[in-house]
DNA sequence: TTGAAAGCGCTAACAC
DNA sequence: GTGTTAGCGCTTTCAA
């Protein structure tokens, strides 16, 4: 063991603490600092020969290079983007449709050669201390609720941001999908299939945990964008043909896992067994309901319909009808947003396109006015 | 639009750029630096009044809190740790075992409220400026080549490193699995089987594409320890029942995807359509070869056995017989490790255990001695 | 081609 | 409870 210059002890066998500074290699070279920053910045600016000697005593020093904090200090650069996510770091790994967006945010910080920083922001805890520690030259903001109190800190630091699933908030970029449309157009597709009765699972709505049915006030005041724009695009189709939403069953689960589908499937069914589809905000929740449904003996689609939202490739194999949506290109516009963030002066905002998938889990209800005609 | 203090311009519409510090904070309250900082930091250390004038007039005056980037620079700390992958970092949130250990390192991460920098470290560049950029208190390597000049770069950095699926290497901690004995173990299983004749798929051995047969000495010298030692389990295991190794045919793939294991079981069995097992180093390329031995009208385990190595989700549904490993316990231990870096003095290594996993894939070969005296 | 000077914005001793 | 002093390690004009 020896003592540093901080006179706290350090281990030999471990790494090397930083015994050297660009400022004690120029002393020992006796050249200046600029010289020795430039051996490492700008090789052109020094002779091959200087440089030779400046990068070889470093070796024989011990110096790891210039510090990257100071130097993004001193260049007001940090090299990389901050990622703020709704839920715990570790359930963006576990969600395949975050895991899309990540790879696609991946992929467009990788283009820009610059990092990608998840933040380590625990919605449970009101703590918003590590968006302020994030050195970062910007953030993504994915899919929180708009009442987030970290979002809110983002929101708050100097650097550009993008947020993905979010209302206008103002002075930032956003990329998302148009939610209401696309389910609205969802919708559509099973009122045209005859289906009149539905019942709805959704995703949580707000921060607190509500594991039981919905009442409209809490559908409309949901802070979960996405969300709330996906029950407004089922209910005003419904609406416009006669149904009245009020009296339609939706149940909303705060765990986004199949395990919280089959449990509010169970709970729609058991509040009206008549209905005829189950229609999910997301394919994991319709995953989860479709084997919630089997489990009680009914047949998809012959018995009733399910469907999802996201077009996660879990979902294709099973063949569930669903909307998809571009996950991936999603991450990367944010990512490209948020990079070339350079000369804008108003916030600019990117709707992609999503696709309705007609899979094998959605068909005219039983005993529909065709059926009664031509037989099942 | 107006000028900034650099002279840039600024677009009021976007956000505020930094327009204040907390020297000019102190100046506009006429106190010190320090009550600013300890507004922030230390409130105990000043009376709620002073502290309610500081955050106010922060307010007031756009200030965002102390800049993250200055305080790292000032606390030698930047709460947050790097992490270096083998591959692009997109590729990362494409394959099961990496997402899976991602996630067990975030868990870590979120656990001690730490960041996690994913470092955009291309393998296909040899530009390591991103290592040098990461403003981090640590790195965790993921399955890199021993060869790679990224490893390199993060060994040089006088910050505690570690490793996962590494060989020892000296002065940094390690978690892994013992990938030999695991495969060996495998191949015991095969063996008593009665597999004596197969062939071999695995992933990419050194940092050069060869997406073809491989040489006992490009085996012996693989770069990456993870398939070498599988290699060598394997080649342990059947030299010790007599099979001559070098006989073995052994393909190797770059990419790390069903399509390769198709492509490259496509390739070991046409070099020898007699052997009764595909042994491969991975359950993607497994996956991608039971889909190519079925193709070609082959039954699995009937006409052939196939195995894999990871025990991710997709294999498990398949029935694969594979070794599973602990994904998300490596990542979190190496989070673990890292994170508590703080008073050892040497190098520690986990090594976490495996398990072989039974399932319907493997078989006695068609026409044992087993078979011939008891019928198919 | 090289060096001197001036901070980047902050925190931590220590003194008052 | 508050202020003074002294850097953290680096880059960048600007001048020689």
């Amino acid at each position: 063991m020896v003592l540093n210059r901080y006179g706290h002890f350090m281990a030999r066998s471990m790494h090397v603490r930083r015994p050297a500074t660009l400022a004690s290699l120029a002393a020992e070279l006796g050249v200046s600092r600029t010289t020795v920053s430039n051996a490492y910045n700008r090789p052109d600016q020094l002779s091959p020969e200087l440089r030779r000697r400046v990068l070889e005593t470093a070796r024989r020093l011990g110096y790891p290079g210039p510090d990257p904090v100071a130097r993004s200090l001193r260049t007001r650069k940090a090299g990389a983007v901050g990622l703020l996510l709704t839920e715990n770091l570790s359930y963006a790994f576990r969600d395949p449709a975050a895991i899309g967006f990540l790879e696609g945010l991946a992929l467009a910080c990788e283009d820009a050669g610059t990092g990608l920083l998840l933040v380590p922001a625990n919605p449970e805890r009101e703590d918003v201390a590590a968006v302020h520690r994030a050195g970062v030259d910007g953030f993504v903001v994915y899919s929180v609720p708009d009442d987030d109190p970290h979002l809110a800190a983002v929101l708050e630091r100097p650097v550009p941001t993008v947020v993905c699933d979010q209302p206008d908030l103002g002075n930032v970029d956003r990329v998302g999908i148009d939610d209401q449309a696309a389910m609205h157009a969802l919708a559509q597709h099973l009122i045209s299939l005859g289906h009149r009765r539905v019942g709805v699972v959704c995703m949580r709505l707000a921060r607190d945990r509500n594991d039981d049915f919905v009442v409209p006030e809490r559908q409309q005041a949901a802070h979960f964008h996405v969300q709330r724009a996906r029950l407004a695009g089922l209910a005003q189709a419904f609406a416009s043909v006669g149904v009245d939403w009020e009296t339609v069953p939706v149940a909303e689960r705060f765990d986004h896992t199949m395990a919280s589908g089959a449990s509010a499937a169970a709970q729609v069914l058991e509040r009206d067994p008549q209905i005829t589809a189950l229609i999910c905000t997301s394919d994991i929740l319709a995953l989860g309901a479709m084997a919630e449904v089997q489990r009680r003996g009914l047949r998809v689609p012959v018995d009733i319909t399910v469907t999802g939202f996201d077009g996660i490739r879990e979902a294709e194999q099973a063949g569930l009808t669903t909307v998809r949506q571009p996950v991936l290109e999603k991450g990367r516009a944010a990512g490209k947003l948020l990079l070339d963030s350079a000369e804008r002066t108003r916030p600019r905002a990117v709707t992609l396109s999503t696709e309705l998938i007609h899979g094998t889990t959605a068909a005219p209800p039983r005993g529909t006015a065709e059926e009664r005609w031509f037989g099942p």
